[in-house]
RNA sequence: CGGGGUGUAGCGCAGUUGGUAGCGCGCUUGCUUUGGGAGCAAGAUGCCGGGUGUUCGAGUCACCUCACUCCGACCA
């Protein structure tokens, strides 16, 4: 459309430094700022009201399916998260502790959840004694701490804010709908709300959470060609169950172990936001989340009638979407790069000669159309365009993933590939380890997934050339 | 946690052989402007990331530490 001309010379473009483009725009949109505490970020008034949208829609999909929402604790005993095996081994090199209460040593020292599995399987253990109470479908929004290395803004925080569910069931099969069933809430989510297409598939081993049987992924594509893990819904089978030692008595007076399931999103899905739509004039934000839908901009504000006809219309539009008025002494043009870089999905435009012509100007900011309409049809005309930037989005997204989704039939078409050409590469698998690895290391990609849309690309692995098993996703990510 | 880079006004940066801190933007006030980041004038703003040394004297030198950032290893 337009041409994409840079006007905003704060924002380092994407070509030049992806990464530097990343934190400008989070900073400069003002989603959140840096603390004096490596690794915690505050998440800014615009960037929460985009978290608190998606709660909204989120939690709304999770009551629909009948999930409740409750509040565990932020501390876990050691004894308590050292229940289960895999589970420690995967978090207790990221864990915060708590030794003192004051200046008194703790008898046992408490770690700040990484995840509440434990938590929820102590709890589980208290009240489930029967198949009538069963199943349990429990959700809370939550934030817990993952001591990590190296930290980004939304991407990887020490502290972040997510939901997980935690469900337990009489049987695997009823456990199994519900991981799958809670996929594709996610999936729906991305794809419907965010405009984030995504790839459905299950990981491998390797990259396993820690103490479940299988864990399901949605995957994504960033700008930068770099996958970014969007959100996970994992089935526990009865592992934690044993561990935990939770019994419930079946309909034919015998104990047995129920089944259990867990999935989470996090605040890191504004990450994904940022990376998958944003361009060299900062953020762009899917309509259905965006905090402000349209932005009113008076044009010659200080002519008679133009600030009671922008407030006017502010007030129309306020019955029906998100709509903010900039009556600022800024000029147009400011208010222009303003929004653009916060990401307002629509603008409109209202002055004198607007005014005398019963019309204004809409900007589209996915594609920057401008369009003239009446100011007798907004009421239809506005939640056409929304609609119209989402569904843009999306298709945008899709587009650019396509292009950047390559085929590799051996190892060194597949190094090519990633050494080369930023994206998905998709390749045939044996199902080894060994090649998992291999990959890892000359090629420096791993599995992203194993997509519920298999292709056949061939018959061999593209690693040892024995036969495959299954098409693999493997790429570089966050 | 390993290797590099950076910390000076709200933001972006200068600051010479060590001598007590400057520029641009932004901010405040006034006037003129207003359909793509306006112009002029007058103002205000500093624990030079933190600590310890060396020195008559440290933004500057040395050591330590913290944060940010990039590249790896680890992870949502």
């Amino acid at each position: 459309m337009a041409e994409q001309k840079k006007m905003v010379d704060d924002i380092t473009a994407m070509d030049e430094d992806f990464a530097k483009w990343y934190t400008d725009v989070v900073k400069k949109a003002e989603l959140a700022d840096y603390t004096s505490v490596k690794g915690c970020m505050v998440i800014r008034p615009y960037g929460y009201a985009i978290w608190e949208n998606i709660q909204k829609t989120l939690d709304g999909m999770f009551k629909a399916t009948g999930h409740e929402n409750v509040c565990m604790p932020m501390f876990i005993p050691e004894s308590l998260l050292n229940k289960e095996k895999d589970h420690v081994e995967g978090f207790a090199p990221e864990v915060a502790w708590v030794t003192h209460g004051g200046e008194e040593k703790l008898e046992e020292r408490l770690c700040v959840r990484p995840t509440s599995e434990t938590l929820f399987c102590d709890h589980y253990k208290q009240i489930i004694h029967s198949y009538r109470d069963l199943p349990k479908l429990y959700n809370q929004w939550v934030s817990v701490v993952r001591w990590e290395k190296t930290t980004r803004p939304f991407l990887r925080t020490r502290e972040f804010l997510w939901q997980e569910g935690h469900t337990i069931h009489a049987t695997a099969e009823e456990a199994q709908q519900e991981t799958i069933q809670m996929l594709n809430v996610y999936a729906d989510f991305c794809e419907n709300t965010l405009a984030i297409p995504v790839i459905k598939g299950i990981k491998t081993e390797k990259e396993r959470f820690a103490g479940a049987v299988e864990t399901y992924t949605i995957e994504a594509l960033m700008h930068d060609g770099k996958a970014l893990q969007s959100g996970t819904s994992h089935f526990f089978g009865d592992g934690f169950a044993r561990a935990f030692d939770i019994q419930y008595m079946d309909k034919n007076n015998t104990l047995q172990y129920p089944f259990q399931t867990s999935w989470g999103v996090t605040t890191r899905l504004i990450g994904a936001i940022i990376m998958t739509h944003g361009d060299d004039n900062g953020l762009v934000l899917p309509p259905k989340i965006a905090p402000i839908q349209v932005v009113v901009v008076p044009i010659a504000q200080h002519k008679e009638g133009v600030l009671e006809k922008a407030q006017e219309l502010t007030d129309r539009l306020a019955k029906f979407c998100r709509v903010k008025a900039d009556v600022t002494e800024n000029s147009a043009g400011w208010k222009f790069a303003e929004y653009e870089m916060k990401g307002v999905p629509l603008r409109l435009e209202i002055g004198p000669k607007d005014i005398e012509n019963n019309q204004c100007v809409i900007v589209r900011r996915d594609n920057r159309e401008k369009i003239f309409v009446s100011l007798d049809e907004l009421e239809t005309r506005i939640p056409e365009l929304l609609e119209a930037v989402h569904n843009g989005l999306y298709e945008k997204a899709l587009e650019r993933r396509k292009e950047m989704t390559y085929v590799a039939h051996n190892l060194d078409e597949l190094k090519d590939i990633a050494d080369n050409k930023p994206g998905f590469i998709k390749a045939m698998w044996c199902g080894s380890r060994e090649c998992e690895d291999r990959l890892k290391d000359e090629a420096t990609v791993t599995s992203r997934c194993i997509p519920f849309e298999q292709e056949n690309l061939g018959d061999v692995c593209v690693c040892c050339g024995k036969p495959a098993t299954k098409m693999l996703y493997w790429g570089k990510a966050y």
